[in-house]
DNA sequence: GCTTTTTCCGACTCCGGCGCTAGGATTTGT
DNA sequence: ACAAATCCTAGCGCCGGAGTCGGAAAAAGC
């Protein structure tokens, strides 16, 4: 398994507050509050609340206290990139343990002995690495959002028609 | 982390018995010990045994027991996709609990709640999980064997220049 | 100012898988 | 017979995932 909950369920989450948000710009919207979301997407709410101050404190959404008050996207969807949301609820991506990327993809394996031979596994981690990554940049949450298509009906009282 | 130290380990050995066998092709060479390679990556040699079972129910290696026995490559390194080890090794890739693939990448989420509707991390997940799979079925075990280079001189005795 | 709604925060539990070890049984060269 | 190797099953410690719970703080409405 690539990925835990924390990635769905957090992603979930993501993809419920564009839809919400609708045309406006973010800032624009009303926040919506955790327990509806909890509610659509049959996810427990007190989890989630763990998943979304790890979204706030990376600063992808932001919260308004108090009644009447919810999470809001921080920018709008098109600017946020699905890298940034898998990581701040995962973690940085590496492949394995022994992975660590520093700043501009030059990657560091801790079995590297000396200096100039490298372990055997990088060519093959750096490939997968590249792949995970070139996806989740590559997808916004827009995306997302126009493949989950408008809200579903807005449940039972709807206005009758004229 | 995306992968454990079952990928990371096994690789290794699969390596290892890549670069044992050199030219030849696997059926002639020398069966390699467990143990030689548990020495040379400085890996537990009782761990290796479980994984080494699980390349070998997959039909990657081949066994010869007794004294002087050891393992060998199944087949020729360049006909070995790493996807095939690593799934050995770790079991069927998804990027998520809720995402298995039939035959033909045909993705299935169990969040599918009627027909027509699919879960909004879909197109996420599949995107993802096609990085990941085309990394790993376009690297072939020959590509690791030679980015590993040759084998490192072959420890103290080495025979002394004319 | 009190109550209600909501975010915020920390602690706690449960459980399964990872990373390994142990101990044997079996097979085969010398 | 003995040693060298693969094979197989059990088990153990630990950590992180997947939540639950209880309460503190903040804002809205009365």
């Amino acid at each position: 398994m690539l990925f835990s909950t924390k990635a769905e369920y957090g992603v979930r989450l993501m993809v419920e507050l564009g839809r919400r948000a609708g045309e406006d710009s973010p800032e624009v919207a009303e926040p919506v509050a955790l327990a509806a979301v909890a509610e659509a997407e049959l996810l427990p709410l007190s989890y989630l609340e763990h998943l979304v101050a790890k979204l706030r404190q990376a600063g992808l959404v932001t919260s308004v206290r108090g009644a009447h008050g919810g999470y809001r996207l921080a920018r709008p969807a098109r600017e946020i990139e699905m890298l940034d949301v898998v990581e701040a609820l995962e973690g940085p991506i590496a492949p394995m343990e022994c992975f660590h990327s520093d700043r501009e993809g030059r990657v560091l394996c801790s079995h590297e002995v000396d200096a100039g031979h490298s372990c055997a596994t990088k060519l093959l981690w750096t490939r997968v690495h590249g792949g995970v990554t070139k996806a989740l940049t590559s997808t916004t949450l827009a995306d997302l959002v126009e493949f989950a298509g408008p809200l579903p009906a807005p449940a039972a009282v709807a206005e009758p028609v004229a």
